[in-house]
Parts: C-alpha cells; sequence; structure tokens
DNA sequence: TCTTGGGCGCCCA
DNA sequence: GTGGGCGCCCAAG
C-alpha cells in the first residue's frame, strides 16, 4: 500500500454524504496535485463491494466520466440520486434546498 | 454549449 | 526501452 493510494482513500472516506469532489481536487487534498487520472485508476481498481464512497468523485465539470449507456455510469448515477443529487444527461445540477 | 489538442502521471504489454 | 491507453484537466475556437 504505496503513500498515495493510502491518501486519496483517507480523503475520500471523509467525504461526507451529499458532497462530490473532482478527480483533480480529490488529488490535491491528497497532496498530489496533478494525479487527477491516478485516482481515476484507482477507483477502477476499487472491490465492488467497497464501502468507500467512490460516486462522489467526478470530473472538474460536474460531470460523471463515463458514457450514459454504461453500466458504471447507471450505478454512479443511481447513488448519487440517492444522496440528493440531480442528474440530468450525465451532469450533476446544484441542490437547491442545500445551495450545493 | 460542444469539440480539439496538448499536457499530465502511471500502468501494462 | 517504447508505445498505447486511461473513470482527467485546461485552454482555445
Amino acid at each position: 500500500m504505496d503513500h498515495f493510494k493510502s491518501q486519496v482513500l483517507l480523503i475520500l472516506n471523509e467525504i461526507p454524504a451529499g458532497e462530490c469532489i473532482a478527480y483533480g481536487e480529490l488529488a490535491k487534498l491528497a497532496g498530489f496535485p496533478g494525479y487527477a487520472r491516478q485516482v481515476g485508476r484507482l477507483m477502477k481498481i476499487l472491490p465492488k463491494d467497497t464501502k468507500l464512497p467512490w460516486h462522489r468523485v467526478i470530473n472538474s465539470q460536474r460531470r460523471i466520466s463515463f458514457a450514459e449507456n454504461t453500466d458504471a455510469y447507471l450505478r454512479q448515477k443511481a447513488k448519487l440520486e440517492q444522496e440528493g443529487w440531480t442528474i440530468v444527461g450525465n451532469k450533476l445540477t446544484v441542490n437547491e434546498l442545500f445551495n450545493r
């Protein structure tokens, strides 16, 4: 378990329900600016039954980084909606009650 | 808005 | 050693 993984997973684990974060932001918070792609790679290798909130990680455009027809996209969308987000196309809209 | 193109750090064949 | 390919990012048009 290298430093990068443990830090990223640690930060990820601290993200409360109803929040979301970009790959680049997550990397930066973990202390590895510029490691956005590695974060994506890391998410990919997580086990399906992980309790980590991988679905709260999106790209900098506030979009889901999957094509709409894919399985992964649908699973992420479902989880986010479950936490109060509204998603149109692959775009997350602002939750008006919490004002973000 | 959407599309391109360049850049990025790392993994794998 | 080398060339592709990623759950990306950013700046232009």
